[in-house]
DNA sequence: AGTATATATCAAGAATTATTGATATATCAA
DNA sequence: TTGATATATCAATAATTCTTGATATATACT
């Protein structure tokens, strides 16, 4: 069995989505791009709680940084986010390895 | 923010999927259903791991399970893997939230 | 330069999740 | 009924991940 080099990507971006600080941190960037500080008073969460999974959401590629003075803003990474949909889509299909022939 | 219901459902089955056994379970299931004999014999994992592993799968809702004398047969739950699919694609572009007028 | 603000990182402990080997349950076959 | 096979579950340990408070770094303002 494969669990190649493509599937590796979507087990990350799989894991950094699975957990419930993330998840409310995507469901808000899911709205637009937002700074630590943002995220801090929308979600009443400690700093460090925040940069802490920021960053594994970012190691995994489902959102991207980009600083601006003394702030640093995040936002989603569409790419990420719809190669993992994409990867659901063939799961589904049974079409996930090399050798079937899908779409 | 909501962190409601419905993605209760999405944290599920994105931290069933978020772990590479399971993953190397569901890819296998992909091209249809299999024993759990069949998934040790595949995987070569030990019985009750890959039981622990189809075990949270299931109370995920990612796979169900039929039994036919000995064996207990699994297979993808594919309405699961279509709604975690519409998740991502309404968190893609931007409307999760009960407010926003999308599609 | 000195101070304040925004964010990142670190170390220790807490919590969650996975692994292992053993045992239990249920079904079939002789 | 006895024995074999398929799977589930359990208890103990191991491994991973998260949380917390403290400290570091970098930028801006005066």
């Amino acid at each position: 069995m494969s669990t190649g080099v493509a599937n590796k990507k979507a087990i990350d971006s799989l894991k950094a989505l699975a957990e419930p600080i993330r998840l409310e941190i995507i469901e808000s960037l899911s709205s637009g791009e937002k700074c630590v500080c943002d995220l801090m008073q929308e979600t009443g969460l400690a700093q460090s709680k925040i940069s802490f999974h920021l960053k594994v959401l970012k190691d995994a590629g489902v959102i991207t940084d980009r600083q601006s003075g003394r702030w640093v803003y995040y936002q989603l990474d569409i790419r990420t986010l719809k190669s993992l949909q994409n990867w659901i889509k063939k799961l589904r299909k049974g079409c996930l390895n090399e050798a079937s022939t899908c779409e």
